[in-house]
DNA sequence: TTTATATATCTAGAAAATTAGATATGAATG
DNA sequence: CATTCATATCTAATTTTCTAGATATATAAA
């Protein structure tokens, strides 16, 4: 939650469909996104943003679901949710 | 707001009666808590403290006002809803 | 069952953040 | 006006974070 690029990563899986082109294998978005589809947009190396979904993932931000080749990232509203309030509780 | 201290700082600061123990020269805690009461509470050094509250002043979360041979450092209320309300919005 | 593709993991260098000691400044006090 | 006290600033060492290249793994495709 103290990197830029992870919390601008969070963003975007807001709106899958106007963040991202259509998959080749699905036609929605409810799994998420494919870590390709996330490294084209940051423009950051492919293991720079794998190591960051996987950070996101440890902190239960976000969900990974593999599809074959793919791995598709979504995010964890409950745990979102419950972050910024929270926050607004203490902070 | 990326860091620890900084963010336990601004919860201490919320409540300054509960959580520091009143000034030598002022009976209240309108213009917030001198350096000295926030340095004892985290253990950290004089220069880091001083540091710490000054990034958190260019940050605008905090306001100090220097009364005598003290800086109070308070809260800036308008700026950390801002901040919390933005971020509800957008993540 | 070799090859290609997508992602993950390992390793290490670069960059940024943390932190404290030394020193400076500004205000009160003798 | 010399001294003391509270805070600020400077400098540098240590730690953490960021980041990419190399390599591994898992799946699909040829």
């Amino acid at each position: 939650m103290s990197n830029k690029t992870r919390v601008q990563i969070l963003k975007w899986l807001k709106d899958p469909e106007g963040n991202f082109p259509p998959h080749q294998d699905i036609d929605h978005f409810d799994d998420g996104v494919c870590v390709g589809f996330i490294q084209d947009k940051t423009g950051l190396s492919q293991s720079t943003i794998s190591t960051y979904l996987n950070a996101m993932q440890n902190a239960n931000l976000v969900i990974p679901t593999r599809h074959g080749k793919w791995t598709y990232y979504r995010r964890n509203e409950e745990v979102i949710r419950d972050y910024l309030e929270t926050l607004k509780k203490e902070l």
